[in-house]
DNA sequence: GTCACTGCAAAAGGTTTGCAACGGA
DNA sequence: TCCGTTGCAAACCTTTTGCAGTGAC
């Protein structure tokens, strides 16, 4: 039996490679390369969870000569704009980021660790299909988020 | 040709049936029916788009004796964990609530005009399955909202 | 009469902005 | 050198909190 048409691909984000991509696609978009970018850029990939802009700032002002707030602010902007980081929302409504990068992707989270997957192919265009005629709507984008336990959080209960 | 088993339903949600089973619904909660919740109910029921807390505040605040901040706020927490309310993101990722019922419902915005259309059955089966075998998550819970242009907007492009 | 609820005002928390100085390319 | 970027500090906006007084039941 092969596998259904429709598949879901979880898109792994390694934190070394999509520095890279980031720095390529910022020197690319003629964007300058400064170090309280890179610093954050740093800072950003040593996350396994979802972050705040805030914490982000927090934590960057543990360092001797922090980027100021508001590159820390302008930087996730930034970063968020073009693709590279997700907004994520909890499911008690909290906001969050994640590294991400540009296209449709779709995220499950660990309730308990708060550890993110991305993944691709959100199979619903049944869906999709029956809700456009049910309530002519002319659908155009969707969001989609699971919650759920991961590997390791599951054997702990 | 029968109708595929899982099916998507619309859930119409009428203002004036939502404040009558929310007040029900305090009253049998052992909560005080006060003059000012009711202004709350009354103005969150002549909303046809999602609205902000800040922005319910506002427009109370035109009224002669307007609840209080304090107030609108509490009472829309109150509303919102017992499931009345629902929160919403916009695609810009802006969060609003709409009224709602309690149990598990997913959305249908219009990115146009910001009409807001409830609904039952997601039909994610498949796509969970396949997920949690890739993944090895125990998936629990999910959000779901879809954009596009309603009936009426549509016409107009 | 009781106690949940209200309003006020202040605090807290998070984010944005203006502007002069800085520093990559 | 040029102009995008930075840092600071203040402003801004939204939400939360403490507390004394009020009013629904």
């Amino acid at each position: 039996m092969v596998n259904p048409p429709l598949s879901t691909n979880p898109v792994p984000v390694s934190p070394d490679s999509w520095k890279q991509a980031v720095c390529a696609a910022w020197h690319a978009a003629g964007n300058r390369l400064t170090e309280p970018r890179v610093r954050v850029l740093d800072a950003i990939i040593r996350y396994t969870t979802p972050f705040s802009a805030e914490q982000l700032y927090a934590d960057l002002a543990q360092l001797a000569d922090p980027p100021g707030r508001a590159t820390v602010y302008r930087t996730i902007e930034q970063l968020s704009t073009s693709g590279w980081l997700a907004r994520i929302h909890t499911q008690l409504g909290e906001a969050g980021y994640v590294p991400s990068l540009p296209g449709h992707l779709h995220h499950l989270i660990c309730t308990n660790c708060g550890v993110v997957i991305a993944f691709a192919g959100c199979a619903l265009d049944d869906l999709l299909a029956r809700l456009s005629t049910q309530t002519d709507f002319a659908i155009e984008d969707h969001l989609l988020q699971l919650y759920g336990r991961c590997a390791n959080c599951k054997k702990q209960c």
